[in-house]
RNA sequence: GGCAACGUGGCCGAGCGGCUAGGCGAGGGACUGCAAAUCCCUUCUACGGCGGUUCAAAUCCGCCCGUUGCCUCCA
């Protein structure tokens, strides 16, 4: 199996093939350290996370970057604002985003590396830029001279006329063209500055991703990745650097994700209307956020609303009952069928089809449709041995493949239930805030749930009414199977 | 103004030349002591509008209308 994925560069989807397989190296913009993630964020670090994931189960040996903005205009101001240092913003905010990764379930990085990290390297492409010519110092400054690289535009698809007419490129007396973009800027009183051939100051925004990924991956990576509202100026900008300096593609992939709306406009924080995956974690398990995102193609815009939280949260704990319910099912009497369940052949035909929607343009909510049916299929075969009261070992076995195919895809690829266990209640994974030190503890809740079967048994259902209301309202539901009675927490 | 993308059933959202997407919701039924969960059926001509290509178009082409993004920092 393969994989074929949209390039932004050429816009057609096409086959993927890295420059040194197994090997694939990718690497995508990570944030500006200035304040809380958002959601925006949060979906582009989701579906990295499982491209990132699904080259690993094809077999690819990926290295993966994803850097930190440590220093440039937003942090500063923020430092001065609060009158401190800009790295200790910096820091606060890499250590809050981390959290979040933490919570979101998103694996860490090979390597995270950080601008400040990486002024001798950032550095060297500026001065080699200026010895080939596509560079000039002005002022202290130090300006890419855009009408020097004549691809200038292919990714974004503009020509620099087209560019100059639009007329809303801020105008510089530094600058040679109004295009030109600072690789490097001279140092205003007060700000964090590094010594540099031109004199004191930092690195403008564009050349540290194209350093970092020369210093730790290449002149010429797999994936690059991003958001879509990166293409231009950022990755654009990128390009002309890396490719004007090597004269080597700087990356064969350009892979960018769509925004998060929200009533239709683009979340950010200029708007306000953004919400950050600290509230999202405060409120949901971090697989709702994920399935919400994988619900919808990667390329198109997700607008975000809390109806659609509440909608996937329904839809992920329909997927966890089918899953839970094994346990159910392996508590009603068996007896032998003859041959295997054809349950087996559709759990691996299942399974293909996941992995062929994944690998045309990474179609996850293709995916899900895959994984859904088999549910249905699942829950068809629950009903029926329920209302049998019985289920063959065949059958058993069949459903027990596919709760455990189901799984590990889900864990494997996706990143989901990745601290789902069988035995363990559905509740615990949902739960977000169990109160600390509640008195409820399973134990006693499964010694109710046994004073009730038994008051059940006498038909003395006045009091199992009763036990069954007074846990509602402690918010533990109960449900009646002809398994047995099953539990969880609300 | 320039450059892009998108417009699918009650809502969300795949499909992108012929074949059931899927999720959520609503109504009816089955099961159940009652609930819940689950299953089955229904939600009529779903594909922005008008032309065109084709035996066949939601799917390709043209025009129009509408929405959004980028053009300034942005995942």
């Amino acid at each position: 199996m393969s994989l074929r994925i949209y390039n932004t560069l050429t816009g057609k989807v096409e086959e993927f093939v890295p420059v040194n397989p197994p090997n694939v190296l990718i690497y995508t913009c990570g944030v500006t350290v200035y304040d809380d993630s958002h959601v925006g964020h949060g979906r582009s670090l989701i579906v990295f996370d499982v491209l990132r994931r699904f080259l690993e189960h094809l077999g690819y040996r990926v290295r993966f970057l994803r850097n930190f903005t440590d220093v440039d205009d937003k942090i500063i101001n923020r430092a001065k604002q609060e009158c401190t240092h800009f790295m200790s913003i910096a820091n606060r905010y890499i250590a809050s985003y981390y959290l979040d990764m933490e919570n979101l379930k998103v694996k860490p990085a090979d390597v995270e590396p950080r601008v400040t990290e990486h002024l001798p390297e950032i550095i060297e492409v500026i001065k080699g830029l200026v010895e080939k010519g596509y560079a000039y110092e002005s002022g202290g400054d130090v300006y890419f001279s855009v009408s020097a690289f004549p691809e200038y535009g292919k990714l974004s698809k503009r020509n620099p006329e087209e560019l100059e007419a639009g007329a809303r490129v801020e105008p510089s007396e530094k600058k040679r063209n109004p295009l030109d973009f600072a690789l490097w800027k001279s140092a205003k009183a007060g700000e964090p500055a590094w010594a540099s051939p031109w004199g004191p100051g930092r690195p403008g925004w564009h050349t540290e991703c194209v350093a970092m990924i020369f210093k730790h991956l290449g002149e010429t990576i797999d994936i690059h990745g991003g958001g879509l509202d990166l293409v231009f100026p950022h990755h654009e900008n990128e390009i002309a650097q890396a490719e004007a300096l090597t004269g080597k593609p700087f990356a064969r992939y350009w892979v960018h994700n769509g925004l998060v709306t929200v009533g239709g406009q683009k979340m950010s924080k200029s708007l306000g209307n953004y919400v950050t995956l600290r509230e999202i974690n405060s409120k949901y398990h971090p697989d709702i956020l994920r399935l919400l995102v994988l619900f919808t193609h990667y390329r198109s815009p997700l607008d975000f609303s809390w109806e659609k939280m509440e909608e996937t949260r329904r839809a992920y704990e329909r997927l966890l009952n089918s899953l839970e319910d094994l346990e159910l099912l392996k508590k009603l009497p068996n007896y032998e069928e003859k041959g295997t369940h054809p349950l087996f052949e559709r759990v691996k035909s299942a399974e293909e089809g996941f992995f062929q929607a994944l690998s045309e343009d990474f179609n996850t909510p293709q995916a899900l449709a895959v994984v859904y049916n088999l549910i249905s299929e699942l829950n068809r075969v629950k009903n029926r041995a329920f209302s049998e009261g019985k289920i063959s070992t065949q059958e058993l076995q069949a459903y027990e493949f596919a709760v455990n195919s189901i799984h590990k895809n889900l864990k494997g690829v996706f990143g989901l239930l990745e601290d789902y266990k069988p035995e363990c209640k559905v509740e615990k994974v949902v739960q977000r805030e169990l109160e600390a030190g509640s008195v409820l503890d399973d134990r006693l809740i499964e010694l109710l749930v046994e004073v009730r079967s038994l008051v059940r048994r006498e038909k003395v259902f006045y009091v199992a009414d009763l036990i069954r209301e007074k846990l509602a309202e402690l918010g533990i539901t109960l449900e009646d199977t002809p398994a047995g009675t099953k539990w969880k927490r609300q």
